[in-house]
DNA sequence: CTCGAAAACCTGTATGACAGGTTGTTATTG
DNA sequence: CAATAACAACCTGTCATACAGGTTTTCGAG
């Protein structure tokens, strides 16, 4: 193979890299939705001139990151929008100590100060509901800390949701992994039966405010909420 | 190969996300710093026995999403924080029209407030210069959108370093490439001279409320950028 | 026309081979 | 002895081939 004369232009990046854009490239020109099928592997083989295992680590880069769906025996897809990438992004950095976990809260304090507002004057009914009932879930299981968390991310990413803004669930969503290794260090700071549950009601009451449609509220009480988490995590020293 | 008994507990997720994580997951046992060797594909391959092949495609994958460094003789190394992957799940989002370039928009606004509050705040001496440059540049450059758009794109994310937060760098950076599709678009409806100066005029104001290390004032006058903007791009007839 | 089995196609994984880049070692030379 | 040049060992990049097992298409039997 390679008779392909390739013009000595470029000071080539690999082909690899060449193949993943060739097939970027056939989605945006084809104008694919999510779902619709690709070439299979053979086909762009012979498009690009290249072997099959060129061919193979381009699609399966696609699918690590979640642009693309595969599976045995089925052409791939064109895949819904995702987190995975991100997220594995933002946890490289958090593991690598490229940024810290503060950094972060920062971030999704200024995120989630808008995803609130605009949920509260977004959401459907449907929406409220699922927001307040994360939140009652949390007070039911207060005493497990683990279903506590989960209920904790489903509300945030919940309230994203509503915003109707699916880059803001995007980014929220990419945040919950980091949350999840960080979360019980924050609890274990409310040693207090008294003190978990004021934190879980200011969760309540962020959801009061959405539900009544009034997005001012819905800052202040989720502003309160940063506030008393990131002091809980420096309390706890980290850094 | 692959004698070794596979406990048959998980419904295997594939050998190739398997040694994916067992990468990742070297890189945080080992406490492995950006610019550190991770092991030859020829010592994953023994460990995980599995073959060379499933071994190449995470690595390639996860050099795919420039968590690691790859490069021909050499092993790969961790990689330093980067914007690759992000971008690309946006680019992703828009080209298949799962998020509308005014979605974007909304959350750059959300971000950038916040941004330019920290930066007027943090900011060094010298990354207040870098900024007022990209405007001066702007300016003296306004002939030519091309380095206009440039020059636009290297102030937003000068601001975004000057924040010292590097998350929202990588954000904002994420977001460059659809500026760049874009941009033109809202340039074009600002026809005569007078009011693509007004445009930069902004831009100018915005450097010297950072100078100054007025977060207000640079929050509002990046506002009412971003505001114009938006209207610019509604104008022209972006969904 | 319906249904089911075979054929054709596709992806997942393994193996072996070789080119070319990188690094450490060793032997040569000044 | 020190500097350096040649070499060996190792590593990644790419290709070809093979086969197992899943999926879709086809087509013939009823």
């Amino acid at each position: 193979m390679q008779e392909q004369t390739d013009p000595p232009g470029e000071p080539s990046p690999g082909l690899v890299s060449t193949a993943i854009q060739a097939i970027t490239q056939h989605i945006r020109s084809e104008g694919l939705a999510p779902g619709d099928p690709l070439p299979s592997e053979a086909a762009m083989t012979r498009q690009l001139n290249v072997s099959r295992t060129v061919v193979r680590e381009a699609f399966r880069s696609l699918s690590a990151m979640r642009l693309i769906d595969m599976s045995a025996g089925r052409r791939a897809t064109v895949a819904k929008l995702d987190t995975g990438a991100m997220s594995m992004v933002i946890e490289h950095g958090i593991t690598t100590q490229q940024i810290s976990v503060q950094q972060v809260y920062d971030v999704r304090r200024t995120i989630e100060m808008r995803t609130v507002a605009l949920a509260a004057l977004r959401r459907t009914d449907q929406e409220a509901q699922a927001i307040a009932q994360s939140a009652r879930l949390m007070h039911e299981n207060f005493k497990s800390p683990e279903a506590v968390m989960e209920h904790d991310i489903a509300f945030h990413e919940a309230i994203a949701a509503a915003s109707h803004n699916p880059v803001f669930s995007l980014i929220v969503t990419a945040f919950s992994g980091v949350t999840r290794r960080t979360w019980v260090i924050g609890w274990r700071t409310r040693s207090s039966d008294e003190d978990q549950l004021k934190m879980i009601k200011g969760h309540e009451d962020i959801a009061d405010a959405i539900l009544k449609g009034d997005p001012r509220l819905a800052a202040e009480h989720m502003a309160q909420h940063f506030d008393k988490s990131v002091k809980a995590l420096l309390d706890a020293g980290i850094a």
